[in-house]
DNA sequence: CTGAAAGCGCTAACAC
DNA sequence: GTGTTAGCGCTTTCAG
């Protein structure tokens, strides 16, 4: 096999303890002997084996990431916030998709502790609170990511969903859009993030003196924009929304599709935004305009809060709340004038 | 810390190899100490120490990848198919993003040669033939893949371009487009897939007693083909050219976006083709027809080679190749009659 | 400054 | 069947 530490050790005429100090600069090692040692490793290609650091240190340096499905772009997005950080503390990920499996997901935190992992953030999709319990009875630092549901007591980082769509009612109302419909997910309401976003939307809609309307859909997929399309089309007309506010891009863009698909025209017969700025969000057309939640942030703002962690800090709060900014592109049309 | 096998045995009152033979089947057991063993581990919650089995076994159970970018669509796809077939051998990955940098590349082969990875897929959008030597000469099974440059000499998994192409333009000849604009990538063609691509176009118009046009832009994102609209859209004009062939999916949609934004309509006044079937092109409007490059069959493919060699078997071909499919979609208008 | 030795948690001969 | 023991490659006391 490569060179171990021993075969260094005998070339260079030293002890392993010598070799040991200079690659790790621990102890003082006199000139010469570091220069024999160097040029020894140099000759052998000599690279440690960081297994078998790991076991006598017992650090990994290894951060264990759950995701639903890498293929989400946003979900992709979350992990370069959280590998790029990593990354400056020399943190490697180790990368299990669970596809929104419960199950899967408790396997994969059990698989990632034997793997040694010094930490686990989890990007899920799901309702559950066993992977909560499940994760902090191994005491290991952990992180939250829940687009969708609000998991409370978890360690977690977000936006302020009230702020956020309260701000998308306020500038619906001054391009002139005054009967909104807000396009929300019909779960729960109270396990799931539209608690917050309803409530925001609600309230200034209702500040405002307007009729706050609501439609719950089956989904929250470009799919499932589409195949209700239909059903919100209707609640477009009977009300005569002039803007409708999706609560996921995706919603939206499934929407926009079946519009487009039936002759309407986005922003020109109706405007719609969305929620969230996935990639497709700036390359669609027209443009979305939408909230931005930042992923790559939340993802790089976890990892700092794991790496805290790691390192003896006790983080203060429980869940972090990034600023939140409103993108304006094309899909909402002015209608004040 | 946690429970080692130590304590296990001393609770089971057996000795170590005893639980770790029950640990891992490796021989037999009397019923009654398996019983014990079994109970202990149970009640300590133990869990073996994968990092201490590997330093042991020689065998980390980890697969390197190196993409270049996971926020690309279809990079995520290839990892999903990596992982997907990794897990069922109980392989874990470990994801490094090098966003274009030879460096890093380089760096991540010898980190995760450090981490005693059993094998390294790299994702690459870059030329250049120092990976491939660098990583051969630590002789661990890898696969190369590129979607853009042909790396000769390196393992990797692929589609018959040539054919591809080809494919596309029989298919346009039969809905009655006889100009045809291929839209390639302005570098040296001899180092990049274009080489074949181009070719296949090439003797499929010839054949055809066409006249092979092609347009080489600077660059393959959305950007540049948005960018080059008017360059392309030239050429369209003075050729009278019916469907324009994009060598990239990306390419494609930044050129249709560009139209869009300039008043003409695909397909009703110009028919687009693209290449790769990345995620967008079937949420897109119009969806786009495009050729299926079949990314998580790649990845898995490519990952399925990788365990043949780590078991010992040497794969026979280099180069894998996997069926080419042509995605008909709605960005192609029938002129035929 | 340097080497000897213990040991991280586990597997795999090797005896019994 | 089962226990003892020798490492895997490395870090880290502890003497000197």
């Amino acid at each position: 096999m490569s060179a171990t530490i021993k075969d260094v050790a005998k070339l260079a005429e030293v002890s392993i303890s010598t070799v040991s100090r200079v690659i790790n600069d621990s102890k003082p090692v006199s000139p010469e002997a570091r220069r024999r040692v160097l040029k020894a490793i140099d000759d052998l290609g000599y690279k440690p084996n960081e297994i078998a650091r790991s076991l006598v240190t017992k650090k990994s340096n290894l951060i264990g990431i759950i995701v639903d499905d890498i293929g989400n772009s946003y979900v992709a997005q979350i992990v370069r916030g959280i590998e790029e950080i990593g990354r400056m503390y020399k943190y490697d990920i180790v990368l299990c998709s669970s596809y929104g499996s419960e199950e899967a997901e408790l396997r994969f935190i059990q698989l990632l502790m034997q793997k040694q992992v010094e930490g686990i953030i989890i990007v899920s999709e799901i309702e559950t609170t066993k992977i909560a319990d499940n994760i902090s009875k191994y005491k290991v630092p952990f992180v939250y990511l829940n687009r969708l549901y609000n998991i409370s007591k978890t360690p977690t980082v977000t936006i302020d969903n009230e702020v956020a769509t309260s701000m998308v009612v306020d500038y619906l109302n001054k391009l002139g859009h005054n009967n909104l419909l807000y396009v929300t997910w019909n779960k729960n309401i109270d396990l799931t993030i539209e608690k917050y976003k309803v409530q925001g939307y609600t309230d200034a809609v209702l500040s405002k003196d307007g009729f706050p309307l609501v439609s719950g859909i089956d989904g929250y997929k470009i799919d499932d924009g589409y195949n209700n399309g239909e059903k919100i089309l209707d609640a477009i007309q009977k009300n005569n929304v002039t803007a409708v506010f999706c609560c996921q891009d995706e919603i939206a863009i499934g929407l926009i599709n079946y519009l487009y698909d039936n002759g309407i025209k986005v922003p020109e017969d109706i405007s719609v935004v969305g929620y969230g700025d996935i990639s497709i969000a700036s390359i669609y057309r027209p443009k979305l305009t939408t909230v931005k939640e930042p992923y790559y942030d939340i993802g790089a703002v976890a990892m700092r809060r794991i790496l805290k962690e790691i390192n003896g800090e006790i983080p203060d709060e429980r869940t972090l709340k990034l600023p939140v900014q409103l993108i304006k592109r094309e899909s909402v049309k002015d209608i004040s004038k």
